[in-house]
RNA sequence: GGAGGGGUGGCCGAGCGGUCAAAGGCAGGGGACUGUAAAUCCCCCGGGCUUACGCCCUGCGCAGGUUCGAAUCCUGCCCCCUCCA
C-alpha cells in the first residue's frame, strides 16, 4: 500500500496526528515502523477501553509495521499521575510482574503474535541506574513540566505535586529512546507523556517519534474513562455472557461511541444504523460484533440466544448452576441463604420481601414460606442469579 | 523552624454535646415500567439476630479523659494538607 493510503487508513479513528507530516516521511522510508504503546499493569485485565488502542496497533501491523507493546513494570511502581488528582499508591514489584504476566495472554486476542513485541521497560530502566535518573532529568525543565494541565492545576491550586510524578513522563520518554519508537500510540489523556517522548528522544540524538492520540472510551457508568481502577470495565477475556451482558447495560446514548471505536463501522454507516435500527437491536449487534470479535462468531451467537432468552423472554437458563439441599421442605429464606444467593438472613429477607425470589416462576415474597424440595426447583433471585436446586448431598 | 487546616460508612461529603448507625450524592441491591442488564420512577442500603414490636455488636484517625450522655469538648499520639521561613 502506498504511504499515502496508509496514512489514510492509519488517521481513521484518530483524534490527533502530531506531525501527520512526519508520519508520512516515514512511511516514505518504506521501512517497517516500530510502533509503540505503553500499558500500566496496575490490574490483572485489558479491557475495551485498551481494545481501542490495540486496534490501532493491528493495523499498523497490517500494513507491515512492527509493534512494542510495553508493559510499564518499572513505571508503575511510580503510577502515572494523568488524570488524577491524587498521586497514586505505587505497586510491589511482585504485583506489577503477577498482573503483567496476565497481559500477555490477552494481547494476542487482538495483535499478531509474529509483528509483535512484548517489552518490559524495566529491563532498560533499572539499567538507567540513579546516575542515568539524574542525567534523564537534566534534560527536561520544570517549567516545561507546568506545561502539563494537571500538574499547572495542581500547582496553581496549592496541591501536592511529589517529585517522582516529574519522573514518570520522563521515563515514559525514555522507553521511546530505549526502543527508538517510531511511532508512539496512546489515550488523549496521554498527550503530554508523549510529547515528551518527541523532546527526549531529540535531545538523545534520535528523530522524535510521531505521536498519535486516540479517543477514550467511556466506561460502564457512563461519566468516567473506562478504567480498571474504576470497576467499570469491560474485560477482554471476560466470558461471552457476562460481555453480552455489560455492553447491552452500556446506556443509549454512550453505545454510539462504542460503536465507532470498537466496530469497523464508519460515521456514515453507524449514523444509519442510528436512523434505521431499533436502539435495542442496534445494542445487540454491537454486543454480538464485540463478542465475536473476543471469543467467536458461534459464541457470540449463543451469547445473543442466552441474552434474549433470559431478559427478553425471561426463560430460566437451563445450564443455571445446580445447587443440592439436602432437605425436603426449606423456608424461602434459608433456601437462598443455603445456595449462597445471600450471604445473609438479612440480605435474605430484604431480597425476598423486596420480590426479588422467584421459585419455578412464582414469586415469594414471605420469608418464611415453605418450600418443598422436589425434582428440580427453579430459583431466581434478583434479575441475574439463576439456581436450580435438588435434593441430595 | 513557625502559623494554620484536616482525618466521618465502598467512595465523595455534611454534621460539631443528646432527637446520630450519622444529611446529601455516587456506587451497590431489589422492584415497577419497558425496547435491554438503556432511560425513568419507587424501595433498601454498617453488620448480625428477630415472621412482628424490637434487640445486640461494630462505628466518625489512634489512645485516654470530661460528662448522665461525645463524631461533636479536653489531653497525648499518628497521619495528611497548606502557607511563611
Amino acid at each position: 500500500m502506498s504511504p499515502e493510503d496508509q496514512l489514510k487508513v492509519l488517521k481513521e479513528g484518530t483524534v490527533e496526528i502530531i506531525e501527520e507530516e512526519d508520519l508520512l516521511r516515514k512511511l516514505k522510508k518504506g521501512k517497517p515502523l516500530k510502533v509503540k504503546a505503553g500499558f500500566d499493569p496496575t490490574a490483572p485485565d485489558l479491557h475495551l477501553g485498551h481494545a481501542v488502542l490495540l486496534q490501532k496497533m493491528k493495523q499498523f501491523q497490517d500494513l507491515g509495521h512492527e509493534v512494542y507493546f510495553v508493559i510499564g513494570d518499572f513505571t508503575a511502581m511510580i503510577g502515572d499521575p494523568t488524570g488524577r488528582s491524587e498521586a497514586r499508591p505505587p505497586l510491589t514489584k511482585e504485583e506489577v510482574l503477577r498482573n503483567a504476566e496476565t497481559y500477555k495472554e490477552q494481547v494476542f486476542k487482538v495483535l499478531a503474535p509474529e509483528r509483535t513485541r512484548i517489552v518490559f521497560n524495566s529491563s532498560w530502566l533499572e539499567e538507567l541506574g540513579t546516575e542515568g535518573l539524574i542525567r534523564l532529568s537534566a534534560k527536561y525543565t520544570v517549567a516545561r513540566m507546568l506545561e502539563r494541565e494537571d500538574f499547572s492545576k495542581r500547582f496553581r491550586e496549592g496541591r501536592p505535586i511529589h517529585i517522582h510524578e516529574f519522573l514518570y513522563p520522563l521515563l515514559q520518554a525514555y522507553d521511546s529512546v530505549a526502543i527508538e519508537a517510531d511511532v508512539e500510540l496512546g489515550g488523549t489523556d496521554q498527550k503530554f507523556n508523549l510529547l515528551i517522548g518527541r523532546d527526549i528522544q531529540r535531545e538523545f540524538g534520535q528523530e522524535p517519534q510521531v505521536c498519535i492520540t486516540l479517543p477514550l472510551l467511556v466506561g460502564l457508568d457512563g461519566v468516567r474513562k473506562m478504567s480498571k481502577s474504576y470497576g467499570n470495565y469491560i474485560g477482554i477475556t471476560e466470558d461471552p455472557k457476562t460481555m453480552f451482558g455489560k455492553i447491552m447495560s452500556v446506556s443509549d446514548d454512550l453505545m454510539w461511541d462504542y460503536f465507532l471505536l470498537l466496530t469497523d463501522y464508519t460515521k456514515e454507516e453507524i449514523e444509519n444504523i442510528k436512523r434505521e435500527w431499533h436502539p435495542m437491536e442496534a445494542k445487540k449487534h454491537l454486543a454480538y460484533l464485540i463478542v465475536k470479535r473476543f471469543h467467536s462468531e458461534k459464541e457470540a451467537e449463543s451469547a445473543r440466544e442466552w441474552f434474549e432468552r433470559t431478559y427478553s423472554k425471561r426463560e430460566f437458563p437451563e445450564d443455571a448452576p445446580l445447587v443440592f439441599l439436602d432437605r425436603e421442605e426449606v423456608t424461602a429464606l434459608d433456601l437462598i441463604l443455603s445456595i449462597g444467593a445471600v450471604s445473609s438472613k438479612n440480605e435474605g429477607r430484604r431480597v425476598i420481601q423486596g420480590g426479588g425470589l422467584r421459585v419455578n416462576s412464582e414469586k415469594i415474597t414471605d420469608p418464611y414460606a415453605k418450600i418443598n424440595v422436589e425434582g428440580e426447583l427453579k430459583v431466581q433471585v434478583g434479575k441475574k442469579r439463576f439456581y436450580r436446586v435438588r435434593r441430595g448431598g
